[in-house]
DNA sequence: AATGAATGAGCTTTCATTCAT
DNA sequence: TATGAATGAAAGCTCATTCAT
């Protein structure tokens, strides 16, 4: 028992001791850029140089599982929106899954600049899978379904992806910005609208 | 008269060696990425490290010139195919700033990938304003002149410039990609046709 | 009483650690040459890096330990040749000499690599005696023995130790190497019969 | 004309920049040993760090630099020793052989310690062969040239090169010791034929 | 104006040692 | 007494920049 409470107790400082060597780490990529020197991770995790060391092979092992962490996260969330919004229409569905990711990277760790989406978005330097393509593989399930409803014409059922796509880049990038939107609800609903509906002025519109 | 062109002829001189030096980055930046190291720039150009100080004040001075070369180089591509198809259709003008755009990146110095385009999308560090900027700026102009002819509704002007904006985005990012699209123009239109039309079906396609 | 047994066998457990911690040593310096990292003792030893230094001042008292203790064993090995061919002409003794090195360097924890030999034999950084030296003094005094029974040539005395000095590094290096020398007694039999007899043909030889 | 006036002089200063750092590494590790930091070779060639490595791509290329370099050196003196005692008896060749060792070890950079000989006579890391392996090789060449005229008894064949190789090792050691032996003609003479005549009484003698 | 060797601050990483538990 | 996470000095190496030629 005695050991047992010991090791506990010495695991939950250690597991401490590594989420503060995250979080110093991502508050400096958020502040700072990528350019991140590992004695500033340390300095800001109140640990010393070593520290880093005893829980990160290096560097790029620290980044990694940074990135690595957020996707998981991220995953979970978009799976819960595709999940939960089965069955509805595609309109209410991409206005569900703008308002996930736009809170997962507003909420999420209070990001307010955007160079660690950028690594997460961009190319893999790995064969990890990045959040953009994760995202676009929902919004292609979702567009199956939504076409299989007859909810969509299948004349642009090539672009929707990308145009799609460039929305969701948007809200990465509104995500970075200050200050936080106001009427979120609002704004991504019109934006799923708009890609429904289109600019055009409808016939009645037209006539008055 | 011997002086003079003499003079010219060192002046001509003196720019192509300053050509040759942004040639040699650019080249660089595009087949490696963002870490380029001067001694490489020096080498791909032909001249010894220290001409590059001849030149430009120092390294991110260097790069600040290309992109602000690039930009601007964009711009007027830009600007001209806004003049040019002042008075059309909306659909007409996106149609035409979208393979503008995409041709001026993929033909352009021939980029096949994408780190000098983030730059160049990127956030600005400087004062400078950003290409992606830039594209907005001549969206608005657009989307106001459409607005005042009754081309799109009014409903959801404050969604045009950000669904456009994404639109943008993904070019930039096709452009980095191999192979080249094959139906530029048959893509950029659809493009443009869904953001007016929407993805709904039609009355009539209902109906049929 | 308690007490006495519990000391004892704290004693004997201290006692145990000890060991095991100076076998890690050994087999790690053996294994991996001379660099090798207090931690990588710690876990061959099966014990914490922290238990090292309940043991050992610091590192290189650690590794002097080593180096002390198994010349304290090879001093008591080569005492005893000396002792027991007491007497007995120097070809024998040398020959004994020979073979209780190789035996000693061969056998004795199967040290197959020359790292730690390397330390053992070469120069002390403290006023250690090195195993070489050691050698050397019985060297000297079987020598010295010899002369004294006129089974030496006085004209040499000088040139003799350093001469067998010379065979007993071949024969470090030779312990060291794998396969294992087949016909030891032989070999080391011959070593020695030629520092007395020499190379050169005899006169019977020659007239033949 | 000019260029390579230029070019030659800064091609000279490089060399003189490169023979200083070769110098200063070779005086540390006589010095202190094996472990040299990079700084301090580079203060004691009064260059900067980055200087080295504009020299040479690590430190182990380095060090891999002068041990070649004496390697070199050394081979030609020894391969000169064996040319020009060619149809000597093998007493003189060895003579010779012994004399030229020490001679080089003590003379060449007036080395002091035998750091730097460790480092040369040791098992190669790569694939170059060791100085020792060398001079053994000359050896095998003398003796075998020895048996066929008859200078040697082929019944110790197999010994004779050991018991050199271990001659040449204390010529190693007395080179790196102070002060330096008086009498090396003397000394190298009788080690010779030591070897030849063995330490035994000559029948004459042992009548007188 | 062109050169390129020299510079040295700055970075990552290692590992013997300490000390609170 | 045993533990092992924390420490931080120390080392190797990089590369933008300078400046004598």
């Amino acid at each position: 028992m005695n050991t047992d409470s010991k090791n506990s107790l010495r695991e939950r400082f250690k597991e401490s001791t590594r989420k503060a060597i995250l979080d110093a780490a991502v508050s400096l990529i958020i502040a700072r850029g990528e350019d991140i020197r590992m004695e500033d991770i340390a300095d800001q995790a109140g640990v010393a140089i070593g520290t880093l060391y005893n829980y990160f092979d290096n560097r790029q092992s620290l980044i990694d599982t940074i990135i690595d962490q957020r996707r998981a996260k991220a995953e979970s969330f978009f799976r819960d929106s595709l999940l939960q919004t089965e069955g509805m229409h595609i309109i209410a569905r991409l206005d569900d899954l703008f308002q996930t990711l736009y809170h997962f990277l507003r909420r999420h760790r209070a990001v307010t600049h955007h160079s660690l989406q950028m690594k997460e978005v961009r190319v893999d330097n790995s064969g990890r899978k990045t959040m953009m393509a994760m995202l676009n593989e929902h919004v292609a399930v979702m567009l199956a379904q939504a076409a299989e409803r007859g909810e969509i014409r299948s004349e642009y059922m090539d672009i929707y992806p990308l145009v799609i796509s460039g929305c969701l880049k948007e809200i990465f990038q509104k995500a970075g910005e200050e200050p936080e939107l106001d009427n979120i609800p609002g704004f991504t609903k019109k934006m799923a609208e708009l890609l429904l509906n289109g600019a055009a002025p409808t016939a009645r519109q037209q006539q008055g």
